[in-house]
DNA sequence: CTGAAAGCGCTAACAC
DNA sequence: GTGTTAGCGCTTTCAG
């Protein structure tokens, strides 16, 4: 281990230093089966003393390959996000490859990612999660060259993995209609004006609603509550929506941190989940367990998977054509109905 | 905006098509001065014509320069990161900067993030967030030539910029102390054998008994609970806590997500919070305000601005000798206490 | 203000 | 099994 080196010591220093050429180095340290044990092992010792790393950037470009890709999503404190990366990083280890996590956090970085040199795009391959890539870019050409595959939106541009959400949101009535009450629906207002919405949420009320209106029911507007993505706008909303009901009351919400909220409230209302109030949510997070709460899950593992699969299948077969998938969300009955 | 095109346009073929040399394409494309405004618009044209995108590996390998930095961390879910990043984000601007987040979620990631040609490593420069380096490294050639500087750890290798978490633990000791009663403290064990250890809880205990010492009071190790870094662990421990002392007590949490277990099975038992029971958190989180705890804040933005231009600084000078920055946590006196 | 040419550090043909 | 050589696409001297 040198002290300080005058100079970086790059490839040519370890071939002379070790009485060969570069090329053989190159080999050596990519494991080429052509390079004789003595030799390699020759070469390693050199590289050992004269503390050689070789150059990140020149062999990016000489090679083409990084051997990681991009994650490219909204925020990354959900739970159903942070399950997902990690079903994602999981899939990646058999093909030796890497995920680095790009959260599209303001409008600042949506910005900066309209650079084609950003840094996410210094990858092999791109996921957008939640994101739609057609919305995302000015010019689709910032992204040009690196393939990327889409989680939760249908697009005829890009190998995509979706969660039929409609069938949710039908599950989710069909279960609270066990029960007959009157039925509120927690939710969200997606701005489409903006790239960050992917609709996942209308498409889960949609399938609430259509599957009400089968049963010669529906959902009455003054029953159909948006809050904001906050902790305190949540609580608000599920106070309010509690107070509105004051019997038997049947709730559906969009995803279990809206759930949770509802849930709070009811306790510190006092009243009895499952029993009273009946709640279901969306994403089988991890707390919905330990809560005891009703939910659809999402198959995140095999969604990281597929992903990770279709992507894995493109950067090795450039030419082929769009894939989609689908997977269904499955009711988990719990304590809250 | 060509369809698919047959194979990737490069800086020649912009060049060939506009009639100049590929260095006035460089140029045009940099935004040199010597360009003249008749040639730049020219040559824009032509890259407009021919959907030219400047490759990404050849540009950065031959400038050096990614523009971007990492930001390494031990997770993003809570809050204090999540500020974190954003005040990053936020100081690199005038710098014309990006961060890419890595995660350090898994021991496969710390296996992976050993090679040095890893993606974080792709970028001009480093921070590590409550980690130390000097630990995450069999070798620190694994990030040798990419410049770095440490959040929450004192190390005489790398600039650094720490909290005076000892301080926090005093400043909340003698607060509690102005209300006599039994004093209990609410903490995690920090594994040191991982790398994943800053000792930042461990710091705030220690100031907190050292403050108790010097007024004569200490904290029996009765009165020190340790819980798991989990919702359910974290309620389980708040409970125990409450049901140990029946009558007033003072509680220290060396982080505010434990404060919000105390809160919430303080609320159950029917205890009076700032009465009864009194609680003091650490961080300052969004929700401490909302809550009304009584907690200790951390500069989040100065951090992040220091951090920040501690990194640029040496980006320019490589030479600066290693510096060090203390912030001092401020007590936020709400309701809770 | 623009052209010509060298070269960054590495890998991969092609020889031998 | 190793040496030789060319070249990836860009930026940056140095001429003119």
């Amino acid at each position: 281990m040198a002290a300080v080196p005058s100079k970086k010591v790059n490839i040519k220093d370890v071939a002379r230093h070790a009485g060969v050429q570069p090329s053989t180095v190159s080999r050596a340290l990519n494991d080429h089966p052509e390079v004789s044990a003595v030799t390699r092992a020759h070469v390693l010792r050199s590289i050992q003393e004269l503390g050689y790393v070789p150059d990140r950037a020149a062999k990016r470009f000489r090679s083409g390959k990084t051997h990681s890709i991009s994650l490219i999503l909204p925020i990354t404190s959900s739970a159903f996000y942070n399950r997902l990366i990690d079903s994602i990083d999981e899939a990646l280890e058999i093909y030796d490859y890497d995920a680095g996590i790009f959260p599209l956090l303001s409008e600042r970085r949506l910005a900066r990612y309209q650079d084609p040199s950003a840094l996410p795009y210094h990858t092999d391959g791109l996921v957008f999660a939640s994101l739609n890539p057609d919305h995302l870019y000015r010019s689709l050409l910032t992204i040009q060259g690196v393939p990327a595959v889409v989680l939760d939106i249908r697009t005829p541009n890009f190998d995509h993995v979706v969660v039929n959400n409609e069938l949710g949101g039908a599950l989710a009535a069909q279960h609270l209609r066990l029960r007959p009450a009157p039925t509120l629906v927690m939710s969200v207002e997606e701005r489409f004006e903006t790239p960050f919405a992917s609709g996942v949420f209308q498409e889960r009320l949609r399938g609430f609603t259509a599957a009400q209106h089968a049963a010669g029911l529906g959902v009455a507007p003054e029953h159909l509550f948006t809050t904001e993505f906050t902790l305190p706008s949540a609580r608000a909303t599920a106070r309010q929506m509690l107070q509105r009901c004051g019997g038997p009351v049947n709730i559906f919400a969009t995803c279990d941190f809206f759930a949770y909220a509802l849930i709070e409230e009811a306790r510190l209302a006092g009243r009895s989940l499952g029993g009273e109030v009946r709640i279901v949510g969306f994403d089988d997070e991890p707390h919905a367990q330990e809560l005891g709460l009703s939910t659809l899950r999402q198959p995140v593992e095999a969604l990281g998977q597929t992903l990770v699969r279709l992507l894995m299948e493109r950067l090795e077969t450039p030419g082929l054509p769009i894939r989609s998938v689908e997977f269904d969300p499955v009711l988990q009955v719990r304590r809250t109905s």
